[in-house]
DNA sequence: AGCACGCCGACT
DNA sequence: GTCGGCGTGCTC
């Protein structure tokens, strides 16, 4: 009986693979990109096997038998690993770590049960014989362009897909989709759009376009067994349209051949926990290895994907008209709130509007970007603010349940009867919230029916589409909501979008808080004017009317505010002119976190790299964790990743007792 | 990261 | 006498 070695990456911090024995019998020798079952340390887990050797250095008292393989499963491709290796490499993570956790769950315990279920109900599924597709609606000149450019476009073509709101992006998606499933008998098309909200119309879009064609979808909200089925379903090739969020970029789709990405600017597509990749940025890098088309779509693209467009790397295909009848743009007015402050946050134009919307029986959309009823209660007398015990953040009142909870570590506690520190018993909420705008709006409008769309509110499963409908069906009058409202909802009876309070972006910390609300507004503000026939229109309540980032919206000139924002970036020496990447600790004490990013920074040469000072993270505290970090700089993404790969070698050899991590292209810092 | 082993405090 | 606190050390 021949002997071979499986050298297999596990989902463990260690950065490292795995050696293990395996006995050959009929079945031959295992493949790379075929998963195993092998004992590690006190348990069984399951690894990708990455090589199949015929010895190792490994002594043999520490070797193992490998226990099993998956044989029923098709190995991962050599294309897969790939990008699995890249994104490792890129993010400064072990492979393990970037391959397994993608995959379905059931893939990855001992047993086989689910994976053989999965695999005989795949087997079963069958299309309908003569589906009749829902005819494609006619081009603009415009987006004909596009979809032709798309279709025509040979190897490796990124496109950036630039036109406003309603201005038919889907469209020019689902064309280029269907040129390409028609041309490629066995082709795929990969479509990632920002958030699962979004997919039940996307799909229900494709499903009646394409109704020969099986769709997957994949996203965090599926259960295990669906998960498994539709991954296994695009991993076998018979899933031809794959639609889902950040996560899907990872799956394997053997027969790629176009990927979509609508609203590349949006900050979903960047993990922010586990491995902190960019969904956008993988999207690229795959599309050149496979040599393929890769549509970005948006009407306010981040400014990395202007800059490559101006650069000419990305082709720019702009979408003028609005595709949809009669639809105009809506009418942007700004309303100065730096001298009368109105009613509960509410301006008298505002109310006036609000009120007109009423009369003629359409719907209203008041749009903040703070959940909770009020962001802080106050006292009066003494100035205390309900800060959270264990994070530098406030407390916010949530009515609902009279309670204060913090967004940061969840903690809640009763509203204290009175002050903790002068006694007084008259503590005032201050600001407002969704719940607090939701309470005024029904006491001004009785007859009005109100509905607050939050991550408060949508807590429960399939509850954001039922607001949502409830919403189409004209159930409701006015509309209460935080970001989660902005997103891809055409309510055909809205009229009116009311902005409350986006002055705190405007001069944050963040210098990329400017460009997101500036595509945030530019977003919500597409939810109105929809419609032909009723002039709509968008009221911004600022205080500061004369700020540029008005004016641009104002005159619906992205490019203007784009170019402009990439010139300052260019002189103060930001992204996308300049690679970042953050090192991060947390620990006990501040100071000793501080300690060790200065022993980091000392740890090894770093010439063409600036490493800048350790500083507390702005939330210092996040659960009684002090925390501070550590960003470092290059003109060169090259230099950066070499010193990074450098650094974290001689960190992990550097032993620590603090909780330490690097972020590799971070978007808040 | 898990998970075991190991060596000191308050309980049935 | 034992349950359990989390320090440290290993995983082919």
């Amino acid at each position: 009986m021949a002997h071979c070695i499986l050298r297999i990456a596990l989902d463990t911090p260690l950065n490292a693979v795995f050696d293990y024995r395996w006995k050959s019998g009929d079945s031959g020798r295992p493949h790379v990109g075929q998963l195993a079952m092998v004992p590690f340390g006190p348990r069984e887990v399951v690894g990708l096997v990455v090589d199949v050797l015929d010895e190792t250095d490994v002594p043999e008292e520490k070797l193992k038998d490998a226990l099993a393989v998956r044989s029923q499963l098709a190995p991962l491709s050599a294309q897969w690993l790939a990008l699995a290796g890249f994104a490792a490499e890129y993010y400064q993570r072990p492979l393990g770590e970037v391959a397994l956790p993608g995959l379905p769950k059931n893939l990855r315990v001992t047993s086989t049960v689910a994976l053989d279920r999965a695999i005989k109900k795949l087997g079963k599924m069958e299309l309908p014989h003569d589906p009749a597709p829902a005819a494609a609606p006619l081009l603009n000149p415009g987006q004909q362009a596009a979809a032709d450019a798309i279709a025509g476009a040979q190897g490796f073509a990124p496109f950036l897909l630039y036109g406003v709101t309603g201005s038919g992006k889907t469209e020019v998606y689902l064309q280029a989709c269907a040129q390409v499933l028609a041309r490629e008998p066995e082709g795929q098309v990969l479509v990632l759009v920002p958030e699962i909200n979004l997919t039940p119309q996307l799909e229900t879009n494709i499903r009646a376009r394409f109704p020969g064609v099986m769709l997957s979808t994949l996203h965090s909200r599926l259960s295990e067994g669906e998960r498994m089925l539709h991954w296994l379903a695009a991993h076998e090739g018979k899933a031809r349209i794959v639609l889902g969020t950040r996560l899907a970029i990872l799956a394997s789709l053997p027969h790629l051949k176009l990927i979509v990405i609508d609203e590349e600017h949006d900050p979903s597509y960047k993990q922010q926990e586990g491995l902190r990749y960019s969904a956008r940025d993988l999207a690229v890098w795959r599309a050149h290895q496979l040599q393929l088309p890769v549509v970005l779509g948006s009407a306010t693209p981040s400014l990395e994907s202007w800059h490559h467009a101006l650069k000419g790397r990305y082709r720019k295909l702009e979408l003028r008209e609005r595709a949809v009848q009669q639809a105009v743009l809506p009418s942007v007015k700004l309303i100065d709130t730096s001298r009368r402050r109105g009613q509960e946050g509410m301006s008298e134009q505002l109310v006036e509007a609000i009120k007109l919307r009423m009369e003629r029986g359409e719907q209203s959309l008041l749009f903040l970007n703070r959940r909770g009823y009020s962001p802080v209660i106050t006292c009066e007398s003494c100035g205390w603010v309900s800060e959270c015990k264990r994070c530098t953040a406030l407390m916010v009142l949530h009515k609902t349940d009279y309670r204060l909870r913090c967004h940061h570590c969840s903690l809640e506690m009763r509203i204290p009867r009175h002050c903790p520190t002068c006694g007084n018993i008259d503590l005032q909420p201050l600001g407002r919230g969704t719940q607090r705008i939701e309470e005024s709006l029904q006491e001004m409008f009785p007859q009005a029916r109100v509905l607050r769309i939050d991550a408060d509110s949508t807590r429960r499963k399939g509850s954001a589409q039922e607001a949502f409908d409830s919403v189409h069906r004209q159930e409701v009058d006015i509309l209460v909501g935080t970001q989660m409202v902005a997103k891809g909802h055409d309510f055909k009876n809205l009229t009116l979008v009311g902005i409350m309070n986006p002055d705190s972006s405007l001069f944050s910390q963040d210098y990329r808080a400017s460009e997101r609300l500036f595509a945030q507004l530019m977003q919500v503000a597409g939810r109105a004017g929809r419609q032909g026939g009723s002039a709509s229109e968008v009221l911004v309540q600022t205080s500061y009317p004369e700020h540029p980032l008005f004016s641009a919206l104002v005159a619906h000139d992205y490019d203007y505010f784009a170019n402009s924002l990439l010139g300052e970036r260019e002189v103060a020496g930001l992204p996308p002119f300049l690679y970042q990447a953050i090192l991060r600790a947390e620990a006990r004490e501040l100071e000793q976190a501080l300690e060790f990013l200065r022993a980091a920074r000392g740890l090894v040469a770093h010439e063409g790299i600036t490493i800048n000072d350790p500083i507390p993270m702005s939330m210092a505290r996040v659960h009684n964790m002090e925390r501070a970090q550590l960003l470092v700089e290059s003109a060169s993404r090259p230099a950066l990743q070499a010193f990074l790969k450098g650094w974290m070698q001689a960190l992990r050899e550097h032993k620590t007792r603090i909780k330490w991590s690097l972020e590799v292209d971070p978007v808040d810092i």
